[in-house]
Order: structure tokens, then sequence, then C-alpha cells
DNA sequence: TTGATTTTGCAACAATATTGCAAATCATGT
DNA sequence: ACATGATTTGCAATATTGTTGCAAAATCAA
């Protein structure tokens, strides 16, 4: 498993305090962050700005990629695969769940295939389902 | 077609100017509205906090149905079948032009049922193509 | 270690959202 | 049509969220 240093190496990207504590933060959480979430875990470290510029380049470079909501919020999760900047490939299946408000990554869910009326070019597709997820199902 | 008295007396709601002039709107418009749009449209007759109740009004009472974004935002579209409190059903994919920039809703294309994980319990569920729309392609 | 480059924090600002409450509007029964 | 109570609205105050410029700090490459 990659650590966070390695993965912004990866990236060209310098190696700063925030940006270890930021991904580190998405490694040891399962599941999606809001801003707000991650505002909470580190703000007495960092400022809000950055977490804001952070978050931005993280999506940049294809470290993170973003999930729909209904709620005005954006959620990111980390990327599995090496996404590039600018052109993720996280089609994946998203799941929120009613009860414990996990967004989880069902990385093996591939969204499907739709046929759009005609005329319509489709480039990129997101699905997010929401429900009882397994571990609150008990 | 309805317009939008009845759409409101159908509901049990008031009928109000604000109401009104946010119904047509929604009526006129080909695609979703964000509440910034609803804004732009009728500030000058209507106050920023009557929008926000109204689209809360509206969506609780099955008028409208919400569509994720990635950014900041929710959009809203009119239901095309009676949507009960609380219960949608407009489980039909939604299509955002990267061109014109409109969200459409393509109330014939059902969003396809995905087999999840062991556990997962789906209730509802939400899909977004982003892409070229039909009138964009020319 | 040095100097150039990038990143950060702060402050100011802008935009968006929420709440309480009095006044206005609306629905209902007469 | 009018009176009454219930609902809705606008306003003001406040809270939350997001953006920008710039100087200081941190990082990187030599
Ligand atoms: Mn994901
Ligand atoms: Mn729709
Ligand atoms: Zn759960
Ligand atoms: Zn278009």
């Amino acid at each position: 498993m990659l650590d966070s240093i390695d993965i912004l190496k990866r990236n060209t990207l310098s190696v700063t305090e925030s940006r270890k504590a930021i991904l580190d933060l998405f490694i040891d959480t399962d599941g999606a962050l809001a801003h707000a979430d991650i505002e909470k875990n580190i703000s007495n470290d960092f400022d809000r700005v950055t977490v804001y510029r952070t978050l931005q380049t993280f999506f940049e470079n294809g470290i993170i990629h973003q999930i729909p909501t209904t709620d005005n919020t954006v959620l990111y999760a980390l990327c599995k695969d090496k996404c590039e900047a600018g052109h993720h490939h996280d089609e994946h299946v998203h799941f929120i769940c009613n009860l414990c408000d996990k967004t989880i990554c069902l990385d093996e869910v591939t969204v499907p295939q739709v046929k759009l009326p005609k005329g319509f070019k489709p480039l990129q597709k997101a699905m997010v389902v929401k429900g009882i997820c397994a571990e609150c199902k008990n």
C-alpha cells in the first residue's frame, strides 16, 4: 500500500505537512469525505483555505475523485487506480448509507452503460445509490 | 397539461404569488434549475428566503425532485409522475451538457439496476451522465 | 547552503444558507 | 363579500461556506 508521501511524489507535488495530513486522513478513512469533515479533523493544525486548495490540487492530479450529492456538498474519495490529471476513470457506483451516513466507493461495481436518446453523446457518468450499508444491515 | 395552480391545489398547498411564479418558471424551463437560477429570474419580485422555502416545500410534496451535482449546488426539476411526499419515483437518468450547461431529465431512460455486494440494500438510485446534448451536437 | 519556486496563513471579502418574528396574504366558513 | 384563524412572506440578523491577494514560510533543486 502506498503511503501519502509516495502518492505526492508520484504526482510531482511538493510534500508538505498539510498535504500529508489530509492525504493520510483519506487513507485512514473508509468512506468519502466532505470539505467539512476534513476541516473538523485538522483545522486546529491547518487553515481552512489550505484545505480548499489541497482538495483542488488532489482532484486536479487525479488523487481524489468527486461524488455528487444533493446537499450543497461535494464528497471526495481516494482514486484507487492511477487517474491522470483531468481524466479520471473512477466510474464505479457510490453507496450512501441512510443510517450511518457513510459514502462508500464500490470499486468493483461499474456504472452500467445506458442507451441515451438519439443525439446525446455521453462522456462521463456517475451513479449514486442510497440505502442501508452492509455494516448497518445487522 | 396542468398549470401551476392545479399543481398547487392538487397538493393542498396555498396558492401564492411566489409559488405560482416559481412553479411557472419550472414549467417554462426545459432543464433543471438551481436555486441561483431561480433567484436570477424572480428575485426582483420575491425574497431569497422565499425561494429557499418554496423549493423545500415543493420537494417535500413531490412536486420537484433533486439532481446531485459536484459543484456545491443542488438542481431541481419538475416531477412528471405524481410523486408522493417523501416517496419520489423519478429514477430516470439526468444528462448534463458540457457545452450549454443544461441539465435534462431523460424521463424515458430508467436508471438501471446494479448488483451490489452482499449486505447492501439499495433504496434509491440516481444516475447523472455528462457529455454533449442533442441540441449542441450540431 | 543558497536562491528560486511553491505553498501556506491571514485578512478581507463575497456568496450562500438559516432563523425569528411581525406583517401580509390566503383559505375557510359564514 | 367579510371576518377569522392559519399560513406564508419579507426583513433583518446571523451563520456558514467559498474566494482572492499578498507577504511570510516551507519546500525543492542546484
Ligand atoms: Mn469512488
Ligand atoms: Mn429529473
Ligand atoms: Zn451504514
Ligand atoms: Zn447542450
